[in-house]
DNA sequence: AGCTGTCAATACGCTTGCGTATGGATGCTT
DNA sequence: AAGCATCCATACGCAAGCGTATTGACAGCT
């Protein structure tokens, strides 16, 4: 169906000028996205990149939208999977908490991309993704939380309050240049955060 | 030196078309930031608001970045001493930080100015800016954590902590259509935020 | 009344980005 | 070998946005 030796490849080994397919575009434009922002992923900045021309891009999408929703439908059914899999045979609520918020503190590109559509979530094709996404994150954590011997209501919030950390420190890191720790100082700071926000066994 | 009558009075009390001066182009762009972000800000656009033409607003600024700046500059000095003020009074740390909190919680309009402002973080105008109030806010929590008794690590993790959680609730509930709260589990979750985030007195 | 400074309108050029139209190239199929 | 489908290049039109240049309107002062 798709081109699918070439696409396994990683970018670099691509032994220059294939032809492209639509997932070709649709991960250079995450690429882009978690380099750049969603704004920075334009039709011809992105053929650019890929050494053709937006003729090309026309031929495989009918929108510039569509890209974007194709990538994000693409985000969206691998990232969040990737990460709570590595987890979900922890036994233990507490410990599966911590060594979750260990494990995403250190996805940095996963972050960029998150980073990328939160910041524009206002745009009608990211925003029903951001909000899905969310959503599920955080209804994940207030089950987790509750397993740990949390309240309903407290596990809600105690998961809005943990997921509310993890967006704002993204964006303090992310976005504020001088924000940006040293990774001991990082460590002790999500040392600190799990102590804090997950319950003692 | 300016025209001070009409600038003073509410937007919607100017007389219609007065002639404008440089502040009240530096409030429309905040009014407009506010309402849909630092890119909103275009000179046509904004010019078409004040019911002027950009004819004008190239006499009072050089560049779109020179208003941008003197809105920033404004904001900068007005709104965080605001609220602090309306807080210093109170002597213990522990209540000064609740009602900081609370207070915090309530100010829809400066929420929407600083969620704006993150969003446009890569801008080099709006970046130093966003770095300063956000460091300043930080180290004044952290100051305040310590003299609430925690240890000087201890209360600086916390204020980034803390301050995360802001930032990633402001992301949440304003970027986020469906994730806004009803009022009641809006005020519930500041209480768990409280409880969880301030020591006990 | 005339001058001058202040604020604004109009018209223009430039760039970026989207989307369309059309023709060319390449390769698989029969 | 011919034909069809696939992929891409080129050229165009269009809108938004920045910034410049020039001219106009009006108020206050002399």
């Amino acid at each position: 169906m798709t081109n699918a030796l070439s696409n396994t490849l990683p970018v670099a080994e691509r032994p220059e000028k294939q032809r492209l397919s639509a997932q070709d575009w649709e991960l250079a434009a995450l690429e882009l996205m978690a380099e750049e922002g969603v704004a920075a992923v334009a039709v011809e900045s992105l053929a650019r990149r890929l050494g053709v021309t937006k003729g090309s891009f026309y031929w495989h999408f009918s929108q510039r939208d569509a890209l974007i929703e194709a990538a994000l439908k693409r985000w969206e059914d691998t990232d969040t999977h990737n990460l709570l899999a590595r987890v979900e045979s922890i036994e233990n609520p507490g410990k599966r908490l911590r060594e979750l918020f260990r494990l995403t503190s250190r996805e940095m590109r996963s972050h960029k991309i998150y980073a990328a559509l939160l910041k524009a979530a206002d745009h009608p094709v990211v925003a029903p993704v951001m909000d899905r996404v969310s959503h599920e994150r955080m209804a994940y954590l207030a089950r987790v939380f509750q397993q740990a011997g949390m309240d309903h209501e407290a596990a809600e919030h105690r998961a809005r309050l943990a997921y509310s950390a993890y967006v704002g420190l993204l964006q303090l890191t992310l976005q504020l240049r001088s924000s940006r720790l040293s990774t001991e100082v990082f460590d002790a700071y999500v040392g600190h955060m799990i102590d804090t926000l997950i319950p003692a066994e």
